[in-house]
DNA sequence: GAGTTTGAAACT
DNA sequence: CAGTTTCAAACTC
């Protein structure tokens, strides 16, 4: 009632006309608010993802592709005639991460676009859920609807009265801390993110654990900014907790498709949804402090939390780098689903270096060994030539040279084997990789032409591809020299498909170890919860994680730079087997 | 589906 | 800023 209907919304004929006039600066806000992207608003490109409530987020959902989204508001006038619920086109996504909770059906597949049902607002209020996502209303159940484009002007209006008003109105309510505080941070399968609700809650009687309340419903825990009575919404609330743990059978399941997925790949950027979990018990939490509480890092979180920490050394190949993505994803609000790839932690930029480096000086040496080896049996057989000058000496030093060129390859392969030692790599080897196997003429002609320009200018530095270069020009560039590169690139594609696969057994062990702590977790979860400090951990404590709980068995090397030490490791051996082998890269790969 | 409860938004 | 009203979603029956 306090809205006065008329007045407050003349006639769109005339206002239409009135919108001219706003001042450059308010229209510029308008129009990023009309265009769906508003200032600061980096969830604006990202699919439309769902937060699930927390009973019902125990299910893996499929990710849709993060692909960058225009989110102008496209709706055509002609679809836009009011009270037209009938017609349903694809809403523009929403620019905003205001709590969508009807964004999605009950089987967890997103919905196209919540409907709204205002009546009394003219959907120009932030009551109305599409005014508020900075979307027309589109086959809304509304009434008197002016949020479209028909209305435009008085939307335009609407916008800047509620700008006026607050001009974070159309700003992620969730939004990520900017200094990464501490408290209300959850974790996610991408490590830490610290995220809480802007302005907070101020539930009085829902305890906050129902969608009444908007932290509950965009899934986080309240925060210091909430004003709430009576909050549960707190890590380690009872309350919480067993809403929570409802249904553990499917949070397992969850947990699970998420490691696989993660391992897998099958995900582009592999992983899960985040869970519900950890966040930071506002009262308790504050009053003990934010370094100690974090009994968060239960859960799932677990070996989550070291990544948190050194996230942000991740390199680009990883699937998801927390920092790139810490901005988008924690300013989802209700979009908020993270994904992380187990590997995540696994592997640091400076280990691909590492391992690219490894892989150069193999090659190097490769080259050198092949170079060696054929001028030793040219030499011979000139020698020969003159001591049997016959034809048919000439062919069976032929085969000879041959048979030499071969032996080095069944060297190199066996070598590589030989101090592997690693039981999943067996499998693998050799056989795909036969020896002297033939290349194809367009795998000849692709290493002739892009020998010179990639392969060898990555190992140019080192001066390791002069040994290459040597043999190449000793011989004509369909053979000599592109078996020379044929078996430089067969070694090197071979020890890179050795660490990758050592890298798949780590991300296995990994995986075992989530799921095993996930089981564990839950399980504990059944007794007595968690609160205020009793369980708090350490920050350094959640470092070493929960694998050291011995409830799986632990990799040699659990902590992420040694498993990827040992995976390019050996590599390392390997090229101890050359002689000529640069000492420093060996070094460097050992420390 | 109707009625009730709830808390954010709007208003005073 | 606090209190009240309005509003629409969430919830209950």
């Amino acid at each position: 009632m306090g809205e006065s209907e008329g007045s407050e919304f003349p006639p769109k004929k005339q206002q239409q006309s009135e919108t001219a006039d706003f001042p450059a600066k308010k229209l510029a806000r308008q129009l990023d608010f009309t265009q769906g992207v508003l200032p600061d608003h980096p969830q604006s490109q990202l699919s439309p993802v769902v937060v699930k409530p927390l009973s019902a987020q125990c299910q893996l959902q499929p990710h849709p592709q993060p692909q960058p989204q225009v989110v102008s508001i496209l709706v055509s006038p002609q679809q836009q005639t009011q009270q037209q619920p009938a017609v349903r086109v694809v809403k523009p996504e929403s620019p905003k991460s205001r709590p969508r909770p009807n964004a999605e059906l009950k089987d967890g597949t997103p919905k196209k676009q919540k409907q709204c049902n205002c009546k009394h607002s003219r959907c120009l209020k932030l009551y109305c859920e599409c005014f508020a996502s900075g979307t027309y209303c589109d086959g809304c159940n509304c009434v008197n609807c002016y949020n479209n484009v028909e209305n435009e002007a008085a939307r335009r209006e609407a916008v800047e009265a509620t700008l006026e008003r607050n001009p974070n109105a159309f700003r992620p309510k969730i939004a990520s801390s900017p200094h990464g505080a501490r408290d209300s941070r959850e974790e996610t399968g991408e490590g830490l993110v610290f995220v809480k609700h802007n302005k907070g809650c101020h539930c009085k009687k829902s305890g906050c654990l129902k969608k009444y309340c908007e932290c509950f419903q965009a899934n986080i825990l309240c925060s210091e900014n909430c004003k709430c009575m009576d909050c549960k919404n707190f890590e380690g609330s009872e309350e919480r907790q067993a809403l929570f743990h409802g249904d553990h059978g499917n949070n397992m399941a969850y947990i699970q498709q998420a490691a696989n997925a993660a391992i897998t790949g099958a995900i582009g950027s592999s992983g899960y949804a985040s869970l519900p979990v950890s966040r930071k018990r506002k009262g308790q939490e504050l009053f003990f402090g934010k370094t100690v509480k974090d009994p968060s890092s239960h859960r799932l979180g677990h070996f989550q939390q070291a990544s948190h920490i050194r996230h942000a050394a991740l390199s680009s190949l990883l699937p998801s780098n927390p920092v790139a993505r810490a901005g988008n994803t924690t300013t989802l609000g209700s979009s908020k689903i993270t994904y992380r790839s187990l590997l995540a932690d696994i592997i640091q930029s400076q280990d691909l270096k590492e391992l690219c480096s490894v892989l150069v000086v193999l090659s190097g040496e490769v080259a050198k060994t092949l170079s060696d080896q054929r001028n030793s049996t040219k030499k011979r057989v000139e020698d020969q030539r003159d001591t049997f000058p016959d034809s048919s000496t000439q062919e069976r030093l032929q085969s000879q040279k041959e048979f030499d060129a071969d032996k080095i390859v069944s060297n190199r392969s066996s070598a590589n084997h030989a101090d592997e030692g690693a039981p999943d790599d067996c499998s693998l080897d050799g056989a795909d990789m036969s020896k002297g196997r033939p290349m194809s003429p367009g795998t000849l002609a692709l290493m002739c032409n892009e020998q010179d320009t990639i392969f060898m200018a990555a190992a140019s530095p080192n001066g390791l591809m002069g040994y290459g270069c040597n043999s190449s020009s000793q011989l004509p560039c369909g053979q000599g020299m592109t078996e020379a590169h044929a078996e430089q690139e067969r070694i090197v594609l071979m020890k890179f498909r050795d660490c990758l696969n050592r890298l798949i057994t780590f991300g296995e062990i990994k995986e075992t170890k989530c799921s095993s702590l996930a089981r564990t977790e839950l399980g504990n979860e059944k007794g007595p919860p968690s609160k205020g400090i009793a369980n708090t951990r350490t920050g350094t404590g959640s470092q070493q994680g929960p694998f050291s709980n011995g409830v799986v068995k632990a990799p040699p090397a659990a902590k992420p730079p040694q498993m990827v030490t040992s995976i390019v490791a050996t590599s390392s051996s390997d090229l101890q087997k050359f002689p000529s082998l640069p000492q420093n890269g060996d070094n460097k790969l050992k420390s």
